[in-house]
DNA sequence: CAGGTAAGTTTGAATCGTCAAACTTTTTGG
DNA sequence: CCAAAAAGTTTGACGATTCAAACTTACCTG
């Protein structure tokens, strides 16, 4: 099995590179996701291109190999099913578990991973909206646009919050834009670059459109 | 924090140095509770003396400072809580829970055991009977001899198991005996070094003497 | 008490993960 | 096209943890 650092790195690369338009992640980012310095990062990745996990060339981009993407999977499903479960079952805060699991997704096994999802009814989604890949590997794609491409009076449902933050996941949840809810698009402002929404039940919120962008949601 | 390695030491150092007439361990016992060879116990334990987790000279026994017998119990305190969860709330059998809670207990948070003692009811003893301490670190005395002790025609409650190897932990569940169950010892032999013990509603089974000593049990 | 055995210690080496700092390559904006 | 700036690579070092093997001390047994 992959160390926990390594572990670190497979879910970081996997990530960077699925945002990526190129399908690559730049060392630099890789070091930035994973609290390291480049030279650090940089030494790690050639270790896992020796161990078949990551597939580079110098100065080039970083990629997964089929083995390292499927060892990155299995990662993030431990990652949401241990989310999902302090939320479910221990009534933690949802701005708090990711850090939480960040810890415990490296020492659980899988028998009780696969307990855990027995018990929370097989979740497919994680308390942050992001799917939950299935034992197999397979995950679910993901719809919905960010929240600052919609036009006011759009009627929206929030899908999923990328941002991961604390501080943002408790400021959102107070203004009730957590996955599920349904809110309105009431303004956009662009010369003061902001938005302004408003779930049913909740006072408007209005952020920035850069916070917004953390904010995906589908049309409702 | 202790790292993971220095909490299995701490670990074995208090569970040895309990069960020992002088409250000390040794390298040996120490190295063999850990997995790791006497050298390498011994340049830890140096290490941990240095860090005022630990006490000892040079060929003489080792012993936990009131720091280092604080962090083996909270170890502890985890290390069971999590036990109990598995077996509780994830309903994995209790053979196995040992080894899981082995891994896990190094990366939880107090915040997420202290909802797991919650959503458990503040239990106060393990799946194998063995005593949960508080987060203060107070621990209930354990009460019981091992079964061995008692004579024929002795009606017996079992406490705890103090052998946490799946093997005979499996063996004596299929026997009904787990802690809190109650049982008649049936009879000794000491020609062959057995004693047999009958639970009601199961099957009377006969065990060397050297296998109850792992049962602790009270009069009942 | 004298050996012999068991227990404990030291040393030298290896691996992993990390950093800082020097260096190299690529990219980018005039 | 060309000089900074940004990105990436290497090297040397370090702390943590471990092992094997040589060595030392303590404990027992006849
Ligand atoms: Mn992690
Ligand atoms: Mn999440
Ligand atoms: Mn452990
Ligand atoms: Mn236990």
């Amino acid at each position: 099995m992959a160390s926990e650092a390594i572990e670190n790195y497979l879910k970081a690369i996997y990530s960077l590179s699925r945002e990526s338009p190129t399908g690559e992640a730049g060392m630099k980012a890789i070091a930035t996701l994973t609290g390291v310095t480049v030279g650090t990062a940089s030494t790690m990745v050639k270790r896992m291109a020796g161990a078949k996990l990551a597939k580079y060339e110098r100065f080039g981009g970083v990629r997964l190999t089929a083995r390292g993407e499927r060892a990155a999977i299995d990662v993030q499903r431990r990652h949401r099913l241990i989310e999902t479960f302090l939320v479910e079952t221990l009534k933690l805060d949802w701005s708090i578990v990711h850090a939480e699991a960040e810890r415990l997704e490296h020492a659980i096994s899988s028998v009780v991973l696969e307990a855990l999802d027995i018990h929370l009814h097989h979740p497919s989604v994680d308390p942050h909206g992001d799917p939950i890949p299935g034992p197999d590997g397979k995950i679910r794609t993901e719809r919905g646009a960010a929240l600052s491409t919609f036009a006011p009076g759009s009627k929206i449902r929030v899908a999923r919050i990328t941002d991961q933050g604390p501080a943002f996941l408790s400021f959102i949840a107070e203004h009730g834009l957590r996955p599920g809810t349904k809110a309105i698009v009431a303004a956009t402002e662009s010369a003061a670059q902001s938005i302004t929404v408003h779930a049913s039940g909740y006072a408007a919120v209005t952020m920035a459109v850069a916070a917004a962008e953390s904010i995906i949601c589908e049309s409702a």
